[in-house]
DNA sequence: CTAGGGTTAG
């Protein structure tokens, strides 16, 4: 940055076109790059020397307009493209005015069209209206741009009644205008809509590109609908569209939503043929569709092959070692990465503190969570709070944690009480926990989690009148508990584990095999921990009761039909309960086997009777 | 000068 600074304020770049001999100062390959022809690379770099220093560009302006120069309007539109990817808005209207102040036309094509651009991207339609309907000729790219403005803010009426009165003006929308309304479409959820606009198009007489496919499948992924993303995949390939490496990378993503490892496996084969390997997003994508599926090793072994790290691969493997309760580790990689020059940012210290958590490393989360600020100039945000509570409360600082919450300078939210109430099951805390529960009530009262929690702390304490109590609450608030289930994958097939849903079709066969591996448990220790059980019933029901937990009837399912070696991976959609969670380590122990959990809340490895989660989830 | 891509979170 200092460089660049440097280069703005010295006097030989107030020759115009404006900007440009900046520009060849900067570049490296040729200096004789027209204007025109600045890459986006090249125009990114001029943004860079904006920032920052924007009373220089100012000063600049205003001397070669004292010297009698004239901008045109490609240079406009270049330092336009510039700001526009940085979303710089207050310098695009400073721009804006400089052009309506210099008598440069805003209603030139590229001008106006730059000014839409600039305006749609930074979030204001109505500006970039205002310059559209100005503009005397309207090409189809600013057509799209303020369509795709329109679709992304959620406005498809405004969207559609744009694309209907590009046909008055004697323009053909193309295949651009009609994927800035799929992807609008998917990314509001409304995946319908996209499809049947993919249908529009073709009945348009344009033919559907991976673009428009990709769009579609990234805003089912964005909306965590993962088997959508797929399902939508297959009908692509069906349609002979091949996919690129966005594609594929929204696609890594779609597994590491749903824990499907083999999926994932085989798109790895997939881009090792195509040489996505190569593409940095989709290694990222791979790290963390490995680490999300429980193949930690697969995971290290894609990020140690990756030549030229970014960022977001660095945080993304500190955030594998984390999942994993390798804290140290995961510090030491970040040390790695400073090493290397790369500068951390928020995210890598929510792994690191999460690393720090999962590890019960107090005194490296402290430093850490002080260093951000004063080495990194990085603000903590809520969620790096929410570590720290939570790093507190596990590591049973509970009073600690307490203070933390008391003092800290955001106002606490449900994410903080949530970690506290966590931390407060764990040490069996009522007084504390009750607080924390009256707060999330109120912020969230939605939630079932928080019921459950409290209920469980509750008949910890054989206090069932305030069981009954919450289930009252719990019922006039309307708060439902979702369907509870957990799956596996046995070869090409999942099976579903639900204790609503019709039973198991070798349900018989299960329960058999469970009760002979409780029996195999106990002999080393298991103990049923009946405090999961929220009913007041009798203590042989409520062991009954334990047995049909959807998790442990999938990983008995899983030890039925495993090949020998091969680790067990059980998905669940809820928060597992404590006596599961129990039972899984005395399974792993008595089978000698791996086996490897998501809950809703998080990972866990389960090994020779251990989770790599410590005990506190 | 216009369209699609990765990372965190009780």
């Amino acid at each position: 940055m200092g460089e660049v600074l440097r280069l703005w304020n010295c006097s030989e770049v107030c020759s115009f076109p404006l900007l440009r001999p900046t520009v060849l100062q900067l570049s490296k390959h040729s200096k004789h790059v027209a204007n025109s022809e600045l890459s986006k690379k090249e125009s990114k770099f001029m943004g860079h020397s904006l920032h920052g220093s924007y009373e220089a560009v100012q000063a600049i302006l205003q001397k070669m307009q004292d010297a009698g120069f004239k901008p045109n309007s490609s240079s406009i539109t270049s330092v336009l493209q510039a700001v526009t990817e940085l979303c710089f808005l207050k310098h695009g209207k400073e721009i804006h005015s400089f052009v309506l102040r210099n008598g440069l036309d805003d209603y030139d094509v590229y001008v106006g069209t730059s000014l839409v651009d600039m305006y749609v991207k930074n979030n204001c339609l109505s500006s970039a209206q205002n310059v559209f309907i100005n503009m005397k000729n309207k090409n189809i790219f600013a057509w799209n741009s303020l369509i795709s403005g329109y679709s992304f803010k959620g406005l498809f009426e405004d969207a559609e009644r744009l694309l209907d009165s590009i046909g008055e003006e004697g323009i053909k929308p193309n295949l651009v205008t009609w994927n800035g309304l799929v992807s609008g479409y998917a990314m509001w959820g409304r995946h319908k809509e996209a499809l049947s606009t993919i249908h529009r198009i073709k009945s348009s007489g344009l033919t559907p590109n991976v673009v428009s496919w990709t769009a579609l499948i990234s805003g089912c992924s964005q909306n965590e609908n993962y088997a959508d993303s797929l399902k939508f995949f297959i009908q692509m390939q069906e349609e002979c569209i091949r996919a690129n490496s966005a594609t594929i990378s929204i696609l890594l993503k779609a597994c590491a939503g749903l824990s499907l490892l083999h999926k994932g496996e085989e798109i790895h084969c997939l881009c090792i043929r195509k040489g996505f390997v190569e593409d940095i997003f989709v290694a990222t994508g791979l790290i963390n569709m490995y680490s999300k599926s429980g193949k930690f090793k697969s995971a290290h072994e894609v990020f140690r092959k990756i030549k030229n790290k970014t960022l977001a691969s660095w945080n993304c493997m500190i955030m594998a070692f984390a999942t994993y309760g390798f804290g140290k580790e995961a510090i030491s990689l970040f040390d790695e990465m400073r090493g290397a020059g790369v500068q951390p940012d928020a995210i890598t210290f929510t792994a690191l503190l999460s690393g720090c958590k999962n590890s019960g490393l107090v005194d490296e989360g402290w430093k850490l969570f002080d260093s951000m600020s004063t080495d990194y100039n990085i603000a903590p945000t809520i969620e790096h709070f929410s570590c720290m509570v939570d790093l507190l409360g596990r590591a049973s600082y509970l009073d600690e944690a307490w203070d933390f919450i008391q003092t800290m300078p955001l106002k606490p939210d449900a994410t903080i009480w949530g970690a506290f109430l966590a931390s407060c099951r764990i040490h069996k805390n009522l007084a504390f926990a009750e607080i924390a529960a009256k707060n999330l009530f109120k912020l969230e009262p939605h939630n079932p989690a928080n019921y459950v929690l409290m209920m469980n702390l509750y008949s910890m304490s054989n206090r069932w009148d305030d069981v009954e109590r919450l289930k009252d609450l719990m019922k006039n608030a309307g708060v439902k508990n979702g369907l509870v289930w957990s799956w596996i994958q046995i070869d090409q097939a999942i099976h579903m584990f639900s204790a609503e849903g019709k039973p198991h079709t070798d349900a018989g066969k299960i329960y058999f095999e469970l009760y002979h591996l409780v029996h195999e448990m106990k002999k080393l220790g298991y103990e049923p921990d009946i405090s999961c059980v929220h009913q007041n019933i009798d203590e042989v029901e409520k062991k009954k009761l334990l047995l049909s937990h959807t998790e442990k009837l999938a990983i008995t399912f899983g030890l039925m039909n495993r090949k020998s070696g091969e680790p067990i991976r059980v998905i669940k959609n809820t928060r597992v309960c404590s006596d599961c969670h129990t039972a899984a380590k005395y399974m792993s122990l008595v089978r000698k086997c791996e086996i490897f959990m998501k809950d809703g809340i998080r990972f866990h490895h389960f090994r020779e009777g251990e989770c790599t989660c410590n005990d506190c989830w």
